[in-house]
DNA sequence: TGTACATCAGTGAACGCGCGTTCACTGATGTAC
DNA sequence: TGTACATCAGTGAACGCGCGTTCACTGATGTAC
């Protein structure tokens, strides 16, 4: 059963890429490595072929999200590849959209994640900085302005998703009253 | 081993001002209910004679972290009690203070939980929706101006709280940076 | 007011289940000659 | 280039453990007479 080492890299991206789906959607904590294994296509008995622990693989996890993530965004501020015609205000009302509050398992990690970060060990942790960093330096002129934009619409974001179960309609405004301030 | 009533009722309330507390701190998936039943004092079997299930006492315990947190915001704004001599920008300077990003479990219940609330059902989303609710009404005269400052608040806390154990010194600036633009 | 009994908040053991991790095994790939 | 063998990514069963929940039991409280 020896796979050619091409494939087995491929088997082994493909499970990271299922984790940073689920793990977005359901939490690092939330999903079992079973569940995940077998979402990737394969019995998780193999799992410990490729990585050392379960955080060894939610930290990559989370940098492969972030790098996809901060990747759009630079495609968009470079205007270049299929981001050509987006704007960055595009994207910014799109990250306030219902459509990316609905779709957590690919949209910003760091709005995902978020409380679960906060009590992750080192290595996750790093994973985030980098992440945000990176968000940081692209989204504005100045760490204070990055700052203050990134925190406006995860907040906003985050709001929307805590509540949009119970009222969707108080959900809905919070977003709609995040994306009007951006275009002020 | 019959209790009186007002005894019972006593022990009701720790179990949930133990569960408001350890689940901010650790997360409402990440505590057992015999952990949480042992930090409240008790033996894990009795857990059923006060609630119907871990998500009933979570929603209840959700609830009395958010009315603890409101009233504390509104004895400020009343300038009454014991907070008779802070005004809302001491309040608003504390909640992106390190010593409030150092200590989730007596803090801000949202900031603590929003991506666990995300996925949590209705009962749960609901104790936040009306949390949040609360907020809004008070902080600001509008409710577009309330939305503007809670998701600043909360989304620089939040951030500042993914990247601490990593990079203590950036979450150090992404609170300052959200302390300096509440006082412009 | 005193007695007899039902109530019920505790205790502690047990339930089935899924968790992260380990292991013996398989068999095609990769390597050494 | 062909053959013999070591490697290793899979499979599937098993490990001990903690989870949420249930249950038989205890004995002081609360209630009915």
């Amino acid at each position: 059963m020896r796979l050619t080492r091409e494939q087995a890299a491929r088997n082994r991206e493909a499970i990271v890429e299922t984790a940073a789906r689920v793990f977005r959607a359901r939490g690092i904590d939330g999903v079992g490595l079973a569940d995940l294994m077998k979402e990737a296509g394969f019995t998780h008995g193999g799992f410990y072929n490729h990585f050392e622990s379960k955080e060894a693989l939610a930290a990559e996890a989370c940098g492969a999200a972030f790098a996809r993530s901060v990747g759009g965004l630079r495609a968009v501020l470079e205007a270049a590849g299929p981001e050509a015609g987006r704007t960055l205000a595009d994207s910014l009302q799109g990250y306030l959209s219902p459509r990316h509050r609905d779709a957590c398992d690919g949209g910003c990690p760091t709005a995902a994640m978020v409380s679960d970060a906060a009590r992750q060990g080192e290595p996750i942790q790093a994973a985030f900085a980098d992440g945000i960093e990176s968000y940081l330096a692209l989204l504005a002129g100045t760490f204070a302005a990055g700052v203050a934009v990134l925190s406006g619409i995860i907040g906003a974001l985050v709001l929307s998703r805590a509540v949009a179960r119970a009222q969707p309609a108080l959900s809905d405004e919070i977003l709609a009253v995040g994306r009007r301030r951006l275009s002020d």
